[in-house]
DNA sequence: CTCCTTTGCTAGCACCGCTAGAATATATTG
DNA sequence: CAATATATTCTAGCGGTGCTAGCAAAGGAG
């Protein structure tokens, strides 16, 4: 039955459609203009079709979040074995993750300030979902050891995302943002 | 002429009242639930006298935070000045603000995750504001020395921002809170 | 060529933040 | 005291939101 596998591609096809053009748009004009009647306009389809693919508007940006973990991780593993010296690695994967979150807030916004929707810390979380706290995990490792590498990599982690979302917000000065990423840096460099 | 005194008091009055209020609900079911229309009719007033007291809903909110800035400095103030050690001060302080963090969820909300309408780091921040901040750099001072102090506290609030929003959100799990605390405190204690 | 399932649509619900303009209450005059 | 002027508050409504019931069309099966 070709034919059935065919309307399966399709709706799959669709349903990445969805999930991309609400990027664009989130991108374009922010997760505010992501109404479900303009998604729904703009790939052309009647709004009730979106919620044959999603819960609601929430998984459609859940699903979005999913795309940004991956591309993250793919940046900060980048980052992580772009250099052999554990100091200059753990750097380069701080700032990897500080420019992520710059140059795409839309995505960072929902991976981590939006969509409650994705289980963070539970066996079925998802594989894009954990390889991006791997990658700092290991790029914390050969600095401190295994000793509380979890707890270290969650602390050094929560860190980089206060700097970021604080900063983003206008709770902080823009202009000294280097500076305190060396301090953090300098903070767990031992 | 008593009379517009009263005016003015009573409109005072009301306007506490409206932020008294909104506090309420948004603690009783969230912010979501804290609509201008159920707000309107709770105060037993109609909906456009909100306007005539702010000018939208995230100056009510920003009015609650304003609140909740106040609580928050006097309860670092207490931990800091809790003790004369330093160490001990600034766990106090951490401790304090993960306490404040968790028990007023909403507060914290309003304050750090919404509410842009309040100018943050600039000449007309509010006092409330500041203080908060200011009692967090009073503690981190007796360790770091005046070098820096600035910047070094900016990235300890963030870290601890970053701790209390990824537990709150359930990125991180929740019973290893006191051992990230901890480990943030370590790493800033030197 | 009908039957039936799947698919997509129209239309609408209950709600949102916000506001124009009418109505009511209060104060200031003649 | 009556009449006008000025605040103040309300009713009603605009244009939007996420989401869904129930109808219409399309497609494959007998």
């Amino acid at each position: 039955m070709p034919i059935q596998e065919r309307r399966v591609r399709e709706r799959m096809e669709r349903e990445r459609l969805i999930i991309d053009t609400a990027r664009q748009m989130a991108e374009a004009e922010g997760w505010d203009a992501v109404t479900t009647r303009r998604l729904a306009e703009r790939i052309e389809y009647s709004q009730p079709v979106l919620y044959s693919h999603f819960k609601g508007k929430d998984a459609i940006m859940a699903a979005v979040a999913l795309q940004g973990f991956a591309e993250m991780a793919a940046e900060l593993r980048a980052a992580r074995t772009g250099s052999t010296d554990p100091q200059t690695s753990l750097a380069g994967v701080a700032a990897a993750y500080a420019h992520f979150a710059e140059t795409r807030p839309v995505l960072y916004e929902a991976m981590f300030t939006s969509a409650v929707d994705l289980t963070f810390a539970s066996p079925d979380t998802p594989p894009e979902l954990r390889e991006g706290f791997g990658e700092i995990r290991e790029a914390v490792r050969p600095l401190v050891g295994d000793d509380d590498l979890e707890v270290r990599t969650e602390v050094f982690w929560a860190s980089l995302h206060g700097l970021m979302t604080l900063t983003r917000s206008g709770r902080l000065r823009p202009e000294d943002h280097d500076r305190r990423l060396a301090v953090l840096l300098h903070r767990f460099s031992d």
